[in-house]
DNA sequence: ATTCAAAACGGAACAGCGATCCGTATTAAA
DNA sequence: TTTAATACGGATCGCTGTTCCGTTTTGAAT
């Protein structure tokens, strides 16, 4: 999402520049791109013929290359846009949800996240610039989201509010490289664990905890 | 290396199965390859094409996939190789020079096949199991040769004689990985004083060491 | 509504690659 | 010397990344 954020009918204010709006086909196909990509990626790895994921987002590859001239810029395209969706998650189960049952789902919803970034750990560890930015994208998105979440859950006294997001962020991270077998079950409950732990001190549940909690 | 030892005349000790012998075509192929792969391997990285191995080898690419199916069994090859050559090497200079200008010169020469092995590190760190053995080949083979080595010249009364080869050798291939701009001649000043700190403990030399050497 | 130029599209085409296959040449034993 | 086994070479196939350009779409101006 380098070009524009979402909204299509995006009036937005004119600025002075004369420049010529995105043109919707050209917003179509970056967007069917990045979703195909998803796809592809998950299936059939990053290294993953170009013309597969052309065909798959239904464009030809010279639409592919015109949008990502590197395999690294659309790697990094598909990376930012599920951070970005994970995120906006955030928000959406904050207004449907209590607090504390909304940071229940959406940090089991982060180890979606989580999971699906493993077939990238390799590409992003490969010294390539295009992905030098990834890790501050991933922090400064994940981070605050987390940390409204927390913060909500704290001020209805559901958990302490001593937890430094990023530390949880982490944690669960670490959690997901080292799940075996049944990776997915386990996972669950490890973060179910987590979370009990962050009720543990809770003004609520008259609990004693022993200063900062450390994850 | 996987076939046959070195020795092209190796009429060996003829056993009850009535094998064919090894043609010497095929001998001539299989070294030729591995001697090209080395070469190419060195100037356009592990991944360079089959055609220029094979053209650099005067065989056909046939001869290639014949003699070594998988890449990885080319680049495991051409390991296996570098290592017999180095501890060949070991033997040579043994027998041809007093023990500690021996010993020294072999460390010199192999920090020349660590430098090379750098290409490698990548794909050995790959998890292909065609590289499993490799870690102990390398320890196997260059561990007594280092020992031998060691020995003569700690029984000459060059060099304290208690140090862990095997630690030696790790020790400097870690101080390769570390080198930075003019790396071949930092190498090659620290190398020197690793044999420097050798001989401080030794007999001839009266130095008063404090138990083992911890390189 | 119509026009029009800029922008984007699609996919044919090119080049490089891994891998295979089989007619030919070489080799070692009889 | 003969001969069957073995190895050789390189044409060939299918797949890939990448480029290029004629065609189509789009948004603004009329």
């Amino acid at each position: 999402m380098s070009k524009e954020s979402t909204a299509p009918s995006d009036g937005g204010t004119p600025t002075g520049t004369k420049a010529r709006r995105v043109r919707a086909d050209a917003q179509r196909s970056t967007d069917a791109l990045l979703e195909a990509a998803k796809t592809v990626f998950a299936t059939s790895g990053v290294d993953a013929p170009v013309r597969e994921i052309a065909e798959t987002a239904g464009v030809g590859v010279g639409t592919v290359y015109r949008n990502f001239p590197k395999r690294s810029d659309l790697i990094a395209g598909v990376f930012r846009r599920e951070v970005d969706a994970c995120v906006a998650e955030a928000a959406e189960l904050s207004a449907a949800h209590p607090p504390c049952d909304a940071l229940s789902r959406w940090l089991h919803r982060y180890t979606e996240f989580i999971a699906t970034k493993k077939g990238l750990a390799t590409a992003l560890h490969s010294g390539d610039p295009a992905f030098s930015t990834l890790p501050d994208y991933f922090r400064e998105n994940f981070e605050p989201a987390l940390a409204r979440l927390l913060e909500g859950a704290a001020e209805a006294g559901d958990i302490c509010g001593d937890v430094d997001p990023y530390d949880l962020l982490r944690a669960i991270g670490n959690l997901s490289v080292a799940s075996g077998d049944d990776g997915a079950a386990h996972l669950r409950r490890m973060v179910d664990l987590l979370i009990k732990g962050l009720r543990f001190g809770a003004p609520g549940a008259g609990g004693r905890d022993t200063g900062r909690n450390t994850v």
